[in-house]
DNA sequence: CTTTTTTAATTCGCTTGCTGAAATTATTCA
DNA sequence: TGAATAATTTCAGCAAGCGAATTAAAAAAG
């Protein structure tokens, strides 16, 4: 955030820094922080005066430069089954509002949804008496996937439509880039950049959730060939598995999504009917305590979606040989009744070179990683854009 | 080739096309080619006189500029199953002189491996007259792991040794940079650069032979988070599969590769024993025409062996989404025994809208492909590293 | 055979983005 | 109040690249 750091972590030199720093300044996308508050209360309880980077040092005091929260805003929408999730963020990716909108998506047509949306975005911005030309860009996370060359939406378990541009509707509401992506990209966005080592190389986000999807991220940035969403959730096991929503089988998805579980659990126990087929969240959480209460069938189903992740990470990292593999979403609240399961498959379907070589993390994210990672995406590329119109 | 062409394909201006070209050409680096012998003979047979590029236009004609042969020589030593095969190239990637050394690659330890290397390389530099300083560097395909990191060797089905730096051996004794990769990398490089509309975007080679590898190509490029290679072989199909060379179980190799189809051959039907169970191509070629005959048990093999393969490409599609497919090695010599089983199971593995976005090829490669883009990778690191140290 | 046209390559003057060295500024410590 | 220290800025200079104009080499036209 100082001058000096960003010189180091740059490489570039002092005077080039200034340079830089004064224009985007100059330009109101930078500002200086107010240090003083911070440093006027030294006597604060916690003294950990030992490092050298929070109490004062010797010498002029570094001034720290930040994103310039009144540089613009941006809104980042979320479209999951049966549920629209907004937010609105300031420049420097702070949350102002946001707003779930609950409802059946698969009855909407194209149009119906993109006015939907648009309300959504509107709504926000009059929350936050956000005027227009404030805001810089608009990002839909889809589960679903999504053309990263064109932008298509191709195909989402969540809508009954299939190859549609949903973005272009948007971007003419608004006039603003709208950037799409599918929801795993924005997870394991969100993810990386909460910890730096996963910045480095090569980190494949695996998301358990309504369905198994998967980000990709490379040196911190969200490049791939056709999109860095990977379709891991229907690779399948075995010719002849469960029906998945897709409309084939044996989909590791089929096995192991939120929807599964609780369709096969409902097979042989007394459970409230899902919303056109989507457990809610406090199903999902009933069906992990009734197994936790000793249900050998409902442990045995846990086991089984156990046995489908390891097959999903053993895939991801024999053809991906990925440096870290996170494993993310409101799935891997159960992770603890499919471990031994998991860990037993995962030795068995890895090489163990390749296995040795990759570090697992296990995050179970909450739902508002998703627009937290949109908004960072989105804003990479608005400023992408932005530095090439200025120069 | 031409200054004009470059400064077209780099989007930088004339004068510095004229500058750099000038430095390079003062390195002895380039060369203007002799473009004289060609337009000094515009009488001969083919008459193509339409194009512009080939006849003569108006206007001062461009100066064709090459990379100088006499720059350097490249070594390029491939290492498989009971065979070394090794190539010396000039600097612009024309083959000077070839060997092949076949022995039971198995029996060897490190130290026997890299002398035996060592003395194949100094016999390509006697064969050639090429003196010491101008060997630029030298490169190594393997088949099996290697760490792209570290460029260490970490397990191959040709070699009882594991987790070995087969590199420094061989770097200490010449001297120059030695460039690891998997052989599959190699194969996907010559493909490549053989098609330039493969250089666009995402191309994931699949190479079906001895093992089953894949090689992974971005714009051209063999860049990766850790290595350009893929294990897709050691994928599980199920969980109780036919054992694979690495120890485990269910792999696609083990259904697909040369050596696995030989073995199980071999149980119904009398054939000769394969040296340390590697099939050679006569025996290959004796297992497919006796399939051609008619043996229903034999086309049974290739029917699941192309299951196999569409399980691979499924899968590859699945978690990669590549734009371009490419299906090589000798394996593929049977693809038309497998090709109505792969289809059909295609289908049914891979979500439509991505196997819509998805071009396939076939190339049979030879094996001389390996050396070939291996020679190219090793130019590119050789041409990086002078880059960074003329600067 | 000379002139015009066309295309390739180079030279020239200029801007831009950087760098290193030195100067300036804002602090803490003595 | 004056060192000592560290962050930033100023300044002069360099190197890469660009546009415009120039030179070069060939074919076509007169």
């Amino acid at each position: 955030m100082p001058r000096v750091e960003l010189a180091r972590s740059t490489g570039l030199s002092f005077p080039a820094i200034s340079a830089i720093t004064s224009k985007l300044i100059a330009e109101e996308l930078l500002c200086e922080a107010e240090t003083e508050t911070a440093t006027l209360w030294p006597d604060d309880a916690d003294e950990e005066d030992a490092d050298g980077l929070n109490g004062r040092r010797r010498g002029r005091p570094a001034v720290l430069l930040t994103l310039n929260p009144e540089f613009g805003r941006i809104v980042a929408v979320s479209l999951r089954m049966n549920l629209i999730e907004t937010l609105i963020a300031d420049y420097s990716g702070s949350a102002l509002a946001q707003s779930r909108l609950e409802l059946t998506t698969r009855a909407l047509d194209a149009a119906a949804l993109c006015d939907l949306v648009i309300a959504q975005i509107e709504a926000m911005l009059d929350a936050t008496a956000t005027p227009r030309h404030r805001l810089l860009g608009i990002g839909m996370a889809l589960q679903g996937i999504v053309d990263a060359d064109t932008g298509r939406h191709l195909w989402s378990p969540a809508l009954s439509i299939t190859d549609v541009d949903l973005a272009k509707p948007i971007r003419e509401a608004f006039g603003v880039e709208v950037v799409m992506a599918n929801d795993a990209v924005a997870v394991a966005l969100s993810l990386v950049a909460a910890e730096p080592a996963l910045a480095q190389g090569l980190t494949a986000t695996l998301m358990v959730g309504h369905g198994i999807g998967m980000g990709i991220v490379v040196d911190g940035e969200a490049r791939w060939g056709a999109g860095a969403g990977s379709e891991i959730g229907h690779v399948k096991l075995g010719a002849n598995g469960p029906q998945c929503r897709c409309g084939q089988r044996g989909c590791i998805e089929a096995h192991l999504a939120d929807y599964a579980l609780y369709r096969d659990a409902r097979t042989f126990l007394d459970l409230p009917p899902a919303v056109s087929q989507q457990p809610s969240e406090a199903q999902m959480a009933l069906l992990r305590a009734r197994a936790r209460a000793g249900d050998p069938r409902l442990e045995q189903l846990f086991r089984q979606a156990g046995h489908a992740l390891a097959e999903a990470v053993a895939t991801t990292i024999s053809v991906l040989r990925p440096h870290h593999v996170i494993l993310a979403g409101p799935g891997l609240e159960a992770f603890d009744m499919m471990r031994s399961a998991y860990e037993e498959r995962l030795e068995q379907a890895v090489l163990p070179w390749l296995l040795k070589s990759t570090a697992t993390y296990v995050r179970p994210s909450e739902s508002a990683t998703i627009v937290d990672g949109m908004v960072r995406r989105t804003l990479r590329v608005v400023d992408r854009n932005h530095m090439e119109t200025t120069e």
